[in-house]
DNA sequence: TCCAATCCATACCGTCCAGTCGGTATGGAT
DNA sequence: ATCCATACCGACTGGACGGTATGGATTGGA
């Protein structure tokens, strides 16, 4: 691929960086139909011109930038997921730990794709749903199954679990869920002792897992 | 209140009901930008003039249709915590249980709030979320709050937990769970176990809730 | 039977915005 | 020095859509 001469010239790619700063600024601001090209253009300061010349639409440009920065989340979170080490939940707290610590500019970017996925329509939609399961729950899901694997995790579908777990950080996100949750250890904690526990008081005695 | 001479047409009525059946159908297939009110009027079978009469502007005729069938949901199900008897695992797995047996139209609408209640600004946007939040996980909030009182349930926040657990069921809700799931009685079992227990396996031998 | 009030239909308006297009600037290759 | 591909600019357009104006039909009370 690299045979081919494609010419790089810098400058085209500042501007397509800017752009794709300002897109998703601007969509994590407010709906996608509201965002206007003139905006994001402005945002960027290129021109309306500069955009087309690089993106064939909003819709493509919409695209472009989720698969940039979701590809970003991947690398980081596969990474995470490889090299950890230890029990199912030692890894579960691990990469939960790893999301939690994202840049907020990578978390909104997940909100916005979970946010978005329910307004395109099927040939885009699916291409979404696609980059955020591979960036997301697909990392927890091969941790899942090696729990299972191991017998430390009941002989539940994984991929169902992995969305749940998912489900679960998200709600943990939110910020009334912060204010009670505090610091990213915490959160942590408390999503893997949900989804591994549960919130049953243990007659046994058992150290409940939201002390401390 | 009903002092004031209101005179009711009975075709005025039905005319509003055809209005708002068409709009959770078109909201319930495409994002509200593009749900245009010519298709809206056109579905229900009246002119736009008829739906203006009735409404005074899309955003009006979203929120009272949203009102109408979140209160639907809201009756129902805060019927049935009233009278939900047992311990607090038994109640949950009633409230749920008869939270997964709405009929299919209502749970489109709920969906449909989650769905859009982030791409309204915040006149509107708060109504949407205390609607909701009236509608359902405030009915379960009781329970836990009520679970907690009894030492059957972790001292976590109520409300958090209460949003956790609306959370596994709409994960419970989708499409490839419902494969896995089947039928609303073990979605309950499911759901009810994964929160009150958690997915670890118990070393101490306790029946495990995913099994039968 | 008559008259308001209510109800509803049609035609129309103003705005907004994605996408276009003719044109200019730049910088590397020959 | 010349040429051409790439990069960029910004005024313009075409159509869609929320909302309105107006007039006619229907209702129900007096």
């Amino acid at each position: 691929m690299d045979t081919m001469k494609i010419r790089m010239y810098a400058k085209s790619e500042a501007t397509i960086n800017n752009i794709m700063e300002a897109a998703r600024t601007l969509f994590s601001e407010k709906n996608y139909a509201d965002v206007t090209l003139a905006e994001i253009s402005a945002h960027a300061e290129v021109s309306k011109g500069a955009l087309y010349h690089h993106f064939s639409s909003k819709e493509d440009l919409y695209l472009r930038m989720m698969h940039h920065f979701l590809g970003q989340v991947q690398a980081i979170t596969q990474n995470e997921v490889e090299n950890s080490i230890g029990s199912c939940r030692e890894r579960l707290r691990q990469s939960v730990l790893s999301f939690l610590k994202l840049p907020a500019e990578l978390h909104s970017v997940v909100r916005l794709v979970r946010r978005d996925i329910n307004i395109f329509t099927d040939p885009m939609r699916n291409e979404l749903i696609r980059a955020y399961q591979t960036a997301v729950p697909e990392q927890v899901q091969t941790i899942i199954t090696d729990g299972i694997a191991a017998g430390e995790v009941q002989d539940v579908d994984a991929r169902l679990l992995s969305w749940e777990l998912v489900a679960i950080v998200e709600v943990a996100l939110r910020p009334y869920s912060r204010l009670i949750l505090g610091d990213p250890e915490h959160m942590a904690d408390y999503v893997v002792g949900l989804f591994l526990d549960g919130v049953a008081v243990n007659q046994s005695g058992k150290t409940s897992w939201h002390a401390g």
